[in-house]
DNA sequence: GAATCTCCATACGGATGCGTATGGTGACAC
DNA sequence: GTGTCACCATACGCATCCGTATGGAGATTC
């Protein structure tokens, strides 16, 4: 006995799959070869392809993706807006994840259910920051849709042009664009 | 002999194929059976299934998507901008292609290709343009990056909550806040 | 009207995937 | 040291896909 392996490792391989193949990439005997396993074990840990997907969805909605709120939770509105736009305009694998995500929600609805989840409760939270930072509602959450719909374009462009957002200088000027933008 | 196939019909029905669930569904057998075929039939029009990937790529690339130039040609570039901005902020089924093959190019070069082509391609139209409005070129530029990005991210946002767009009057708020962040 | 060409159907082999059935092996209980 | 249980391997049937090989029906040519 090596090393028993655990429905969280199945999990986390099912969601690298995801990252880098998307949907069709979660095949039970693929992950059993890099897991160096056999699917005698996948049976074991899970009833079916649907439930391993059910426990990634769920993994990834719940532990993947820091939430806008988590970032410098006690300083000034204006502060931690500044703050999660500077994250914003940097990137991590978890965005590839989430685009992954955003596109096979077309295709599975319970992917559809977690992306609306998070999506709602990211716009929220920005257009909370927005009103505490001073804003009228209605003019909070126009600027959190635009924010944030920004924020996840970026992350796509840069998937597609890396170039174009590698300077340091040039993230840090759209990051200045995107804050006067959020706060005018 | 009702009607003969074309290699249109395989590249349509292979982008349509796309749109609804991404690469991993331009199936030749699946493909034939929608087109009320046989595969004899492709393999007759194409080499493999590569060769349809390629002209659907192809023909993606240079049929699909009014590019920025097209739209209000002969207007003065504010006019022209405003038009654009206004177009982005509602959603057609190209962008839902577009989206797919944004995640795809992680999987196929030739996709990544592509689509670092349109963007360049676009990302150029929209700094002109806002070269030509009267923005210094350095502005300008990082201007157009935000810009884009949003239009994507508000397409993504889209299809993830479409509520949060539906509105009108919603929509056109949008479109001010982008025109004042890319003009002011 | 025979030959030819276009377009497609049919049939096959091999690959990969899903799910089940069943056997095996090491650790641990007692 | 004999059960028992957790964990996994093996082997099977079935489905879907790819690509090839070959034949056939309808239109066209001469």
């Amino acid at each position: 006995m090596v090393k028993a392996l655990t429905s969280e490792d199945w999990e986390l391989a099912a969601l690298e799959a995801i990252r880098e193949g998307g949907l069709a990439a979660v095949a039970v005997e693929s992950l059993a070869r890099r897991l160096g396993v056999t699917k005698g074990s996948f049976y074991w840990h899970f009833k079916d392809r649907s439930a391993l997907l059910d426990a990634a969805i769920d993994r990834w909605e719940h532990h993947y993706g820091e939430p806008p709120e988590a970032i410098l939770p006690g300083a000034p509105p204006r502060e931690r807006l500044q703050a999660i736009v500077a994250k914003a305009v940097q990137v991590s694998q978890d965005d590839t994840v989430h685009a992954r995500m955003v596109v096979e929600a077309a295709s599975d609805p319970r992917i559809a259910a977690a992306v609306a989840r998070i999506t709602e409760r990211r716009l929220g939270s920005l257009g909370a920051l927005l009103r505490a930072a001073g804003l009228p509602p209605a003019t909070a959450r126009a600027r959190a849709t635009v924010l944030y719909s920004t924020f996840m374009g970026l992350q796509q462009l840069h998937r597609e042009l890396p170039g174009r957002l590698a300077d340091p200088r040039a993230r840090r000027a759209l990051a200045r664009v995107l804050l006067d933008a959020a706060l005018a």
